[in-house]
RNA sequence: CGGGGUGUAGCGCAGCCCGGUUAGCGCAUCUGGUUUGGGACCAGAGGGUCGCAGGUUCGAAUCCUGCCACCCCGACCA
């Protein structure tokens, strides 16, 4: 049990905090509402980033990048859009400061006022369907499939490190199509990217499915979204895939001319993954010892710890620990070798299992002796003892049994964690004492959602694509329903 | 923006109620030594505008006033 980590059955919130500063993912900064995203973090990021580039580029994306600012005009083209993003901009008004009057400090120079305030991006719809419209002329100018790499500010009231923050970073992919159909095949293969990242890469299942009008992106006809379940029973909205339809094209007058010579307004989509990601990564998998990652996104996959007594011993164990690591890295597994002499043993398999590393491996001078090693797994903790000669074949097994085994894991608690509940006495009962996801039937008005909101804190985090047709009644209402939605508490 | 809490060494805290030598403890850091198979031990050392600004007093970390910051709980959200 790490000492220095809050109980996560005791309090949550704290548990999850905790473990962000102490892993060493980040901390707060200086600037209100921000974080720092400390270099171990950051290689989560990166590691989230080159997977996903990776099935961008695969699925026929590009990457470019549009400017932070955008014009206040931009913005309010679009009414729904202005609507949902109003109350969480920042605006910059001035571009020059001096030196104060009164001899102290330094001050907005009031002669240095903008002409036109620039709204610092908490999403980029509106300056890239300005470029957009220059772009586009003719069918054949179609489809634009650009993706981009950056940080957003949103103003928020309160902030959490990874799961809400002032300011975060994210994709968004913003595409152009000829036709509606194809515009709705773009949304779902994105949604589908997502899933399948977050399951294949983050070992974190996810429900996919629709939202509802109350919940959907400003601006956009649909919104899908993929779910996850957290420990704690509550959802984490993980990544979200929008078709815009003709509202940005619209509002931009972005035309072509299609294949019969007629003008049509362009359709389009937009998509998002952030930094948030890695909170649910932290919340999915995370005990109390510390980090679980995923082989597949750990930073440092393995890590080597010798111990010894002698300087001569550390000497014999460096040759054969460098062996092992080498060996290792020539089949793609990223390694670490930890002969730091200024903590011991202990200390490190602490400190290891805090921040996650899958799998650990020790050697000391009875291991030298029989050319042996002891692998311990991060996901159940548990030791072998195994030959130095089969350390390849072992660790790249064993590698995928935990990527595997946390997969495994985090859905068998979903299912413990997912409730058919067809009373609204058990619904308000679920969420106040066990949390987690509750698939219930609505009669798809928004009134009832806000309700059913208003009454236990839960919301529709959506309407699963594979949401079977069924004859039921609304918990709230009892009217009519045909299928049910996933209910829960949201971060 | 409402309600609650906290600001003392890099981190975590005690001291404050009831003002009084040189502000203390644990962790971390540095030096030396012994250690090393699950967060080692001994000895020594360095490190502080007690959040900021005023005030009361012979004397303020301690009392008073104002301000600031951060955290938790609510309304807004990926």
């Amino acid at each position: 049990m790490a000492k220095f980590l809050t109980n996560r059955d005791e309090n949550y919130a704290k548990w999850y905090n905790d473990l962000v500063i102490k892993a060493d993912l980040a901390e707060n900064s200086a600037v209100r509402g921000c974080m720092v995203i400390k270099p171990y973090g950051y290689a989560i990021w990166e590691k989230i980033q080159a997977e996903l580039d990776r099935m961008f580029k695969a699925t026929g994306h590009v990457n470019a990048y549009f400017p932070i600012f955008i014009p206040k005009s931009f913005f309010s083209k679009e009414a729904a859009h202005v609507k949902g993003f109003a109350k969480e901009c920042a605006v910059v008004t001035h571009y020059r400061l001096k030196n104060d009057e009164n001899g102290k400090g330094i001050v907005v120079d009031p002669t240095a006022k903008l002409e036109e305030e620039l709204i610092i991006r908490p999403t980029s719809e509106t300056i890239i369907w300005n470029s957009y419209k220059n772009w586009i002329h003719s069918y054949r100018d179609l489809p634009i499939l650009i993706n981009q790499w950056v940080n957003v500010v949103r103003w928020e009231m309160r902030t959490r490190l990874f799961l809400r923050t002032t300011e975060f970073l994210w994709q968004e992919g913003h595409t152009a199509h000829a036709t509606r159909e194809e515009a709705i095949e773009e949304t779902e293969r994105m949604i589908n990217v997502y899933a399948d990242f977050a399951e294949n890469f983050m070992a974190l299942p996810v429900v996919k499915g629709y939202k509802s009008e109350n919940e959907r992106f400003a601006g956009a006809i649909d919104t899908y979204a993929i779910e996850a379940i957290m420990q704690d029973g509550k959802a984490l909205q993980a990544g979200t895939s929008h078709f815009l339809g003709q509202n940005f094209a619209k509002a931009f007058d972005v035309q072509f001319t299609d294949k019969t010579g007629k003008l049509d307004y362009v359709w389009a989509t937009s998509w998002g993954l952030s930094t948030r990601m890695i909170g649910a990564l932290i919340m999915a998998h995370s005990d109390n010892h510390g980090l679980v990652l995923p082989p597949r996104l750990a930073p440092i996959q393995v890590v080597i710890i010798p111990i010894y007594k002698s300087s001569e011993q550390l000497l014999k164990i460096n040759e054969t620990a460098k062996k092992i690591k080498s060996g290792l890295e020539t089949i793609g597994i990223s390694v670490k070798y930890d002969d730091k002499d200024n903590n011991t043993p202990g200390w490190k398999f602490a400190d290891y299992e805090l921040k996650g590393v899958p799998v650990r491996l020790a050697i000391g001078p009875r291991d030298l002796e029989h050319s042996t090693i002891e692998v311990a797994r991060r996901d159940t903790l548990k030791k072998e003892t195994i030959a130095i000669a089969s350390v390849n074949d072992y660790v790249i097994k064993l590698l995928d049994e935990i990527q595997s085994n946390i997969y495994l894991k985090a859905n068998e608690f979903r299912k413990q964690n997912t409730f058919y509940i067809d009373k609204w006495d058990d619904f308000v009962d679920t969420l106040n004492n066990k949390g987690g996801f509750i698939m219930s039937h609505w009669d798809g008005t928004a009134e009832t959602e806000e309700r059913i909101k208003e009454e236990t804190k839960a919301t529709i985090r959506c309407i699963p694509f594979d949401a079977a047709e069924e004859d039921g009644k609304c918990i709230y209402s009892g009217k009519p329903s045909k299928k049910r939605v996933l209910f829960a508490i949201s971060y």
